[in-house]
DNA sequence: CTTCTATGCTTTAGTCAATCAAGTATCTAC
DNA sequence: GTAGATACTTGATTGACTAAAGCATAGAAG
C-alpha cells in the first residue's frame, strides 16, 4: 500500500508537498523492486551489501530485530543473490556478501528505479542545491 | 523496516538528502501510529475517513486489492475504530465511517505526528514556499 | 581449565499487510 | 426474469515484522 498515504486534515502547503513527495518515492521504490522480482525489504537488504555486513549489524542500521534480517536473508540466500559466510575472528557473527548475482540484480534495480533521479533531473543544478539544503535543513529537528 | 533504507551507490547530494528525508518521513509515522495502537496502514485508512468511503473507493486511492481493504477495515471495525455501514442506494456497496473512538484516535495519532510539522517549522515561510516549489517540480517528472 | 555471562544469530509462533482466485449478493439492462 | 456486471467478502498463500526461547561461541573470573 506504501503508507504512508494520505494528507492529513489541516496541513499547509509545504506538509502536503512533503507527503505527496514521499508517497511517490515509496510507490515507485515498490513498484522498481517488484519489477526485478524483489521485495522492497529485499531490495533495501541487498542495496546495503556494498561490503560485508553482520547481521545485527544490518539489523541496527534498519532499525528491525536480528530474526527478521535472518528472514529476508535466508530468501535472498535460497536465491543465490547473497552468501552467508562464518566471520573469521568471531565464529558466532556470519558475514553477508552479495553474489555477482546479486550484485547484478541490484545494480537492475537501482537502474530502473528513476524515481529520485528522474525527480533531480526536473531541477537546475542551482535548484537540487536549493532542495537539498531545504530538505537537512527540515530534516534538522528530528532525531538520527 | 520503513523501506527504503539505504542510499544508492553513485547518488547525488540532493538524491541522498531525497532519500534521507524520505526514510525519517517513513520512520516517523511508523512510530506514530505505533504510540497510538494502530498500524501504519490503520492509521492511513483511518485518517481517509473524513467522509464515509466506500471500499472499492479506497482501495482505488490507495492503490492495493479490494479484500486488503476488507481485512483492515474489519480490524479496525473488531476496536470500534470505524463502522461499516450498507451503501443506502446500493445494498452491495458499503459506507465506512469512523466511529468518535475513531475520530479521537486519528486526531491523537495525528498530533504525535509530529515530524511534518516540525520539518516545515524548521522553515521560514519563504523556504516553505521555496520548498513547495521545488517538491511539486521534482514530482513532475513521475505519473499520478 | 572450568564455569558464568554476554553476544550473535536462528528458530518458532504469532500478527498483520498484501495479493490472487473464487464466491455471494445485489444491481442493471435487455 | 434472466444475464452479466459490480461491490464486497472469503480463503489460501507469501512475506515482513516482533517477541520469546534456544544454541553456539566468546570473553572474563575464579
Amino acid at each position: 500500500m506504501a503508507v504512508p498515504s494520505g494528507p492529513v486534515a489541516a496541513s499547509t502547503e509545504a506538509e502536503v508537498a512533503m507527503f505527496d513527495f514521499v508517497d511517490a518515492y515509496d510507490r515507485a521504490y515498490e513498484v522498481a523492486a517488484e519489477q526485478h522480482g524483489l521485495t522492497p525489504a529485499q531490495a533495501c537488504v541487498l542495496g546495503r551489501l556494498t561490503r560485508p555486513w553482520g547481521m545485527s549489524e544490518l539489523a541496527g542500521v534498519l532499525g528491525c530485530d536480528a530474526s527478521n534480517i535472518t528472514q529476508i536473508i535466508v530468501r535472498l540466500e535460497a536465491r543465490d543473490l547473497v552468501r552467508r559466510e562464518t566471520g573469521p575472528h568471531d565464529r558466532r557473527s556470519r558475514q553477508i556478501v552479495r553474489t555477482p548475482e546479486g550484485e547484478a540484480r541490484y545494480a537492475e534495480f537501482e537502474g530502473s528505479f528513476a524515481f529520485a533521479r528522474s525527480a533531480v533531473s526536473q531541477l537546475s543544478l542551482a535548484e537540487q542545491e536549493q532542495l537539498t539544503v531545504l530538505l537537512r535543513k527540515a530534516l534538522s529537528s528530528s532525531p538520527r
